[in-house]
DNA sequence: GATGAATGAGAATTCATTCAT
DNA sequence: GATGAATGAATTCTCATTCAT
């Protein structure tokens, strides 16, 4: 029998290929059946519709960085060296899966209210490494939220920048500066 | 004599706040006119479609807000001051009208694609306050364009936060310390 | 400007003849509009959709029927004289509008089980005369809705025949045979 | 060794509740197959599609049905006992199997059309019986179809109120009130 | 000037049936 | 014999835009 696994992750990944380049809302399932070379029909033995297909695909990647970033964090000591990580990590995968990257920073702001309570995100790793550094005493004691805020604004923004072409390059050269550029923030 | 005017500002009012409400692609014209107390006919004869409608919007506010800084900076002397000031405003705007703020910056991304080189943007505001300094020697030398995001990214993302409710109470008493954080950053 | 009602009326008689014709599940949309030619889309502005222009559709014209019957017994003095006043007029429909007869008859299923608690129906109609002539010691005490059940079988398995084609004829003919059946039927 | 009955019987009857529950228009080879635990694909090797099983289906025990009262009508004497019988063993299926005696009476419309002449239709039993006692004299001489529609409606009325609630209990104990009726109607 | 009915071009979705494994 | 993935043709529904009144 015909196995549908392969077929799946084809049209996840066109999905989000074209989710990123046109837009959420602008990418049809026929776009999607198109570009995965599959009838519109077959989608649906893969997804329940069109809304599930995003938010499953959100989930699925927004749970998986997170993780990813929890596994680095949790590897390292000292909250510089964390932040530092979790920075290097994002150019990373910014380099490597351009698609993914903004797929996940860019395009969520529709999925994001229908995540759930216990949906892991990347910010709370964020948010966690810097309240413990509090705690520790390796930064000043502030609102972690705020601090969470300022970290992820010098991470994304360069990114979006990037990404509409305003800056040039790779990311990855730029971690360590972002690195500095965040510890200079939450040392005051 | 009746006066147009009225109605349309009605109507890109309403379709802004929809916008920001629902996704500007989630919202009809339907919606649109429904919001206005107007006929969907009516509708057209003060835009001439739905992307006209739009971009009128964006690029309209757009250029607005980037004339406020532009004044508000050229008032002020010293880069700090420059930027502290266009921050105050930022932080302004987000507790006075949300709606504008989350519809210029957070709602943008299609629309930014269209803009038109010789668009005033708020960006190309910061990044010459920031290059000026960077001539003046009043901060260190440096790829303006990403410093230039860098201050973006602290300003975009804390209101994000907030929109989100992540981050509670209004944005203007958090000006200082933001004004604080850019300085932090760019005096490396 | 355009007024829709005659168009509204349109798309309600040829939805009745098609769903009688063809049977409610086998009429699609498309027969409809072009049946009462006007576009697919054109529709929606008169019904929400397929569903509720269904119920709509049984809802008005049960309720109306229930009425006429309700008017027409309380102008009579004597549960056979109502019944034969009601069968009359049943016989009456059937023979000038046979579309809306076998609509509220024989289509009507699936709508029954959606129609809510207070909605006034023939069936009750029939039941309260039956009642209250039990009441009054004209017919002998029974069940009502047995009663009930047995008079509208009386008439309504005859109309199934007619429609069928086993029963050739109009109704009308056959309506002093039929009060006569129900009256044995109930002077138990 | 396996034999493939089990599962066409196991098919005919889940696809049977189906109809009955949800209507034969409104259920799915999809919903079959789930019910009767079998793959999509396998319904296809005990019918030739869709339309075939439900004709199937409908024939096969519409024409037992008919079977089952002839046997039944053809072991008693005089109409009034004939009748009784009958209407005893509608009154047991409906017990015993209400979904095939749904089924049968209240789900067949649309298959009713394609039944071809010479099927055996319960119907036709009754109304060779009725026709049989106008000949022996045991009823008056009258239209046999009418006498058929009017004994069908007695039957079948009551069971549409009890499927739908209106009526409670089991049906056997109301078989003598109902043989009573259809005696009192024909012998007018 | 305004209205909202109507259009027409999609969009998402469903589903009987076929077919590779 | 069975499976369930894939197809393709409908089907329902949406919506920007036009247009008669």
């Amino acid at each position: 029998m015909r196995d549908g696994t392969p077929t799946r992750e084809k049209i996840e990944r066109k999905a989000m290929e074209l989710f990123v380049a046109k837009g959420v809302a602008e990418t049809t399932i026929r776009d999607i059946a198109e570009a995965a070379d599959i009838s519109e029909g077959a989608l649906y033995r893969h997804h329940r519709g069109r809304d599930e297909l995003i938010l499953a695909l959100f989930r699925q990647h927004y749970a998986a960085f997170a993780e990813r970033l929890e596994t680095l964090q949790a590897r390292r000591h000292g909250t510089r060296e964390k932040l530092r990580a979790m920075i290097e990590e994002c150019a990373g995968i910014f380099d490597s899966d351009p698609v993914l990257f903004q797929f996940l920073l860019l395009v969520q702001h529709h999925s994001m209210r229908r995540l759930g309570e216990n949906q892991a995100t990347p910010v709370e790793v964020v948010r966690r490494v810097l309240m413990e550094g509090m705690a520790r005493g390796e930064i000043p004691k502030g609102d972690p939220d705020l601090a969470a805020a300022l970290v992820m604004g010098l991470i994304v923004q360069p990114a979006t920048f990037k990404t509409y072409g305003r800056l040039p390059g790779p990311m990855t050269p730029l971690a360590p500066a972002l690195t500095d550029a965040c510890w200079r923030v939450l040392a005051a």
